[in-house]
This record gives C-alpha cells, sequence and structure tokens, in this order.
RNA sequence: GGUGCCAUAGCUCAGUUGGUAGAGCAACGGACUGAAAAUCCGUGUGUCCUUGGUUCGAUUCCGAGUGGCACCA
C-alpha cells in the first residue's frame, strides 16, 4: 500500500476547506474523508457547516452524519474507522482526500494515539462528582500519590488532564504515564499535509459572514430542537451552547449571534496554533487550486 | 458666527492634588495522547489630539489651533 497517499487538507474553521477539498477529490477522481469531530453527528447539520447536499452529491464523502449526538464517540474511535475505510478506499484510488479542522482527530488518524483501556462510565462519574465537590486539588493529590510521573507533566490546572489520567490509572492499577509511548505509529500509506492560510482580518469576516448565513438558514431551530439534550459532550459546541444560554433566558439573541462569532475566532484562533506546530505541513491560499493540485500530483507516490 | 462640554488602548471609559497611565469588552500568544468546535495557561498592545507657555519635570495647569457633540443665533 506504499504508493497510496492520504492528501489531508486543513486549516481553521471558514478557511474554505469544503469548497478546496471537493474540487480537488474531483480532480484526483477520488473521495473524501471528513476530519471534522461535529460534522460527524447527524442531527447537526446548519451549525456545524457540513457540505450542502449538491457538494455532496459530486464527492461521496465519509464520517459526514454517521454518528449520533446520543452516542459517545472520541478520537481514538476516528483513528480506528478511518483506517478501515481507507483500506477499502485505496484499494480503489491511488490518493484519498481527508479534510476538516480537528486537530486530534487528524493526529490520531495520521500518527496514532496510545491504546487506552474503554473507561467505566461509573468510575468516571465519580470521579467529576469528587471534582465538583473537592476541587482539583484533591484531585492533584490523588494523582501524585497514584502516578507521580503524570503529575509532573500533566497540565495540574486542566482538570480534563487531571481526570483522564485518573480514571485510567484507577481503572487498570496501571499509572497512566505507563500507557504513553510518544512514538507516532507507522501508517501503510503515504501522507501529505496541506495546510490553508488566509489573511486574519479576511478569515474573521468569512466567519462573521458564514454565522449569520446559519442563522439565516435556521440555525435557532436546529439548536432549539436539541435543547432539552444541552448537557451532552457533542453539544458543548460552538452555534448550539451560545443559544442554549439564550434560551435559558441568560442573554439575548443578539448577544447570542455575537458570541457565536467571537467563540468561532477564538476557536480558529486554537485550531492555527495546533496546525502551526506541525512542521510537515506545506501551507497555501485556499483560492490556489492548480498550484495545490500540482503540487500534490509533484509529491504522491 | 457665539457659548459650553469633550478629546487617554481597537471600542466604551476611568485616572494621574504635576513625577509618561488603567478597567471592561475586543484583540494577541501558547499548551494539547480516548470529551478536542472540548479543556487549560499566558500577554496591555498607548505620540494620553497638535502646538506654544509655566515648571527641574506637563497626559494632567494656562493660551492657541484642530476635530466632535450640545445649546444659542
Amino acid at each position: 500500500m506504499m504508493n497510496k497517499t492520504l492528501i489531508v487538507i486543513l486549516g481553521p474553521t471558514g478557511i474554505g476547506k469544503t469548497d478546496l477539498s471537493i474540487d480537488i477529490a474531483k480532480a484526483l477522481g477520488t473521495e473524501i474523508i471528513s476530519s471534522d469531530s461535529r460534522q460527524i453527528y447527524k442531527e447537526l447539520s446548519i451549525g456545524t457547516a457540513v457540505p450542502a447536499p449538491g457538494q455532496l452529491e459530486r464527492v461521496k464523502h465519509h464520517f459526514i452524519g454517521n454518528k449520533s449526538i446520543y452516542d459517545y464517540y472520541n478520537a481514538s474511535m476516528f483513528e480506528f474507522e478511518v483506517l478501515e475505510v481507507l483500506e477499502s478506499l485505496f484499494a480503489k484510488y491511488k490518493q484519498v482526500v481527508m479534510t476538516g479542522g480537528s486537530g486530534m482527530y487528524i493526529q490520531a488518524v495520521c500518527e496514532g494515539i496510545d491504546e487506552l483501556p474503554t473507561i467505566d462510565q461509573q468510575l468516571r462519574e465519580e470521579l467529576i462528582q469528587k471534582y465538583n465537590a473537592e476541587g482539583i486539588e484533591s484531585l492533584r493529590i490523588q494523582l501524585k500519590m497514584l502516578d507521580p510521573l503524570s503529575y509532573q507533566q500533566i497540565d495540574l490546572k486542566n482538570p480534563k488532564r487531571i481526570l483522564k489520567a485518573l480514571e485510567v490509572t484507577l481503572q487498570t492499577g496501571k499509572p497512566y504515564s505507563s500507557f504513553l509511548t510518544r512514538t507516532a505509529k507507522e501508517r501503510p500509506f503515504h501522507i501529505l499535509k496541506i495546510g490553508l492560510q488566509r489573511d486574519r482580518e479576511e478569515l474573521y469576516e468569512r466567519i462573521n459572514v458564514r454565522v449569520d448565513q446559519m442563522v439565516d438558514e435556521g440555525l435557532v431551530e436546529e439548536a432549539r430542537r436539541f435543547f432539552r439534550h444541552r448537557h451532552l459532550n457533542s453539544l458543548n459546541t460552538v452555534g448550539y451552547k451560545e443559544l442554549f444560554e439564550h434560551f435559558e433566558g441568560k442573554i439575548s439573541l443578539t448577544k447570542a449571534i455575537e458570541l457565536i462569532k467571537r467563540n468561532s475566532r477564538h476557536y480558529a484562533k486554537r485550531q492555527m496554533s495546533w496546525f502551526k506546530r506541525d512542521k510537515e505541513i506545506v501551507w497555501f491560499h485556499p483560492e490556489n487550486n492548480q498550484k495545490i493540485i500540482d503540487f500534490i500530483q509533484r509529491n504522491s507516490s
């Protein structure tokens, strides 16, 4: 399979990944895997900016709307499922396009993440309760005792990081740090990472305009449908969480829309931070289709 | 045209009894190994409108100019 290439098209939200990826997949005569942790939910479409029906007809997409917001899902499951789909796609195509903005999902596919046990739901809830009742310091103390190495390496101000380490340690009886190998897994195909970049002001303007479009298309109604499920992790998502605040009467609709724009900008910023450190990425402007296709042709095996 | 008020960060504004300045929002930078559109950490970015004067020293006091707002003509 070493003559196969996975073409990863990445960049912040609103940069123009969707249009470009479809053009490229069309030009290469192949299919697209979405690496977007929210477009994967079938119940969400307006707020996650899934490709339009017409676009989905032009090129076959995978991992869009194939999970439910009620299901538990994570980056490791994504890694496993994508590798499986890739195997069958590479049987048909020399190149496959993967596009999306979820850095961790992309990393899971390209480099893999270490094997960890699935956490018992009850254990997880107990730990969260302990955190709520006793605060973060009590988690830190427990971690220091059970897994001093993680205690040294983990961001001790971030409750999610400590909870993860504790969960694994308690469930397996082995320190979380012992599961981390710090080595990238070998993949039986080449990977070409294409990053999309444009002027910051222009990107923010695109984000603002797109949020207004989402509202015109019925984002408020889409969010209202899931209001009573607002505590689901899948709905802890920009575009929905702000509207839930509005439905709760805490903020006006205008304010909610403003916050969606701002939080989208912040999200874009975090994505750029994530991608910036990956030196394998070659950067292009999202409208330089021909340049990008030439680059792919030259560098695919 | 006259009178009054105002001019400080990207925005709204506070402040310095004269020793070059700060808050909210916005913005900026970063971390990230199974919740990742999540979660967490860090940063004030400034010709204090311009120009004379007083003063050891002016963003602050005084004069003039410019711009804005209000009222009177």
